[in-house]
DNA sequence: ATATCAGTTGAATGATTGTTCAACTGTTCA
DNA sequence: TGAACAGTTGAACAATCATTCAACTGATAT
C-alpha cells in the first residue's frame, strides 16, 4: 500500500536500501528547522564575539561596542537576536542594560565548536 | 603607554575593567572567521538534513536528491561547499560518487546542538 | 525644565546565499 | 558510435541578513 511519494528530484533512487534506512533516522522537519536557527545564531562572527564576551564577563550595551569597535545600534540589533534565539538574557539597572548568556549550555556549545577548528 | 585606541564605537567605555577581561580572553580575527564559518555549514536546513543522512549510511547524489526531495544539481552544490568545509568526503565507483562524513567529530558536533534544540 | 547619555527601533542599503536553469564532463551499456 | 545517466558547474534570481542612519524612549543629573 506504500505508495511512490511525490518528489521533485530529477533522477530515480539508485540505493533504495540505503535511502529508507537514512530516512528512518531523519528528524522530523520542525527540529532540523529548529537546529538550523541555533547554529545561524553563531554563523556570524560579531554574534560569536559577543557570546564569546558575555561568557567571561557580564557587559552593557557600551562596554561591547567599544570591546568590538562598533557602533551601539550595531551590537543592540544583534543582542536582540540573541535574545529572540534565549541564548542571552538581559537585567535592567537605570539606563544601563546589564547583558549575559541565558544559560551555561550556551558556552559549551561554542567551545566544543572551537576545539574542532582547531584540530 | 597604552594610546586609547581608535574606535568606530559611539560611546566611551563605562566599565573599562570588565572590558580589559573580556579583551583578554578573545580569541583573534582568524579563529573567529573559522570557528563562524564552522557554524554556517550547519546553519541550513538542507546541509544539515545532508550531514544527518551520511551519519547514518554512505550516499550518493542521486540518493540524497531523492530522500531531500531536491534536484541534484541543488544537492551538488551543497556537497560541494560541506566538501570545501572539510565536513564531507566521497570516493568515486564508474558514475557514481559515494559521499559520507569526514570524520565522526562531526556527528558529534551536531548531535550536541539536536540535544540543545530538545532542551 | 533641560541636557545628556544608554539603549532600542524601523527603514534603507549592500552583501551574501540557496535554488534553479541550462550546458557541460565522463562513464556505462547497447 | 551514440544514447542514457550520474554528477558538476556558472550565471541568474529571489530571499535573507548585517550594518548604517536617523529618530525615538526613558533614566540621570545639573
Amino acid at each position: 500500500m506504500k505508495e511512490k511519494e511525490q518528489c521533485d528530484c530529477d533522477c530515480d533512487v539508485i540505493h533504495e536500501d540505503k535511502v529508507e534506512r537514512a530516512r528512518a533516522v531523519m528528524p522530523d522537519a520542525k527540529d532540523i528547522c529548529d537546529l538550523a536557527d541555533l547554529y545561524k545564531a553563531f554563523a556570524d562572527g560579531t554574534r560569536l564575539r559577543i557570546l564569546w564576551a558575555l561568557s567571561c564577563e557580564e557587559l552593557c550595551v557600551c562596554d561591547l561596542a567599544v570591546l568590538l569597535g562598533m557602533t551601539k545600534s550595531a551590537i543592540s540589533h544583534q543582542l536582540r537576536y540573541l535574545r529572540l534565539a534565549n541564548l542571552v538574557k538581559f537585567k535592567k539597572q537605570g539606563k544601563i542594560a546589564f547583558y549575559s548568556l541565558a544559560d551555561d549550555h550556551v558556552k559549551d556549545i561554542f567551545e566544543r565548536g572551537f576545539e574542532h577548528v582547531r584540530e
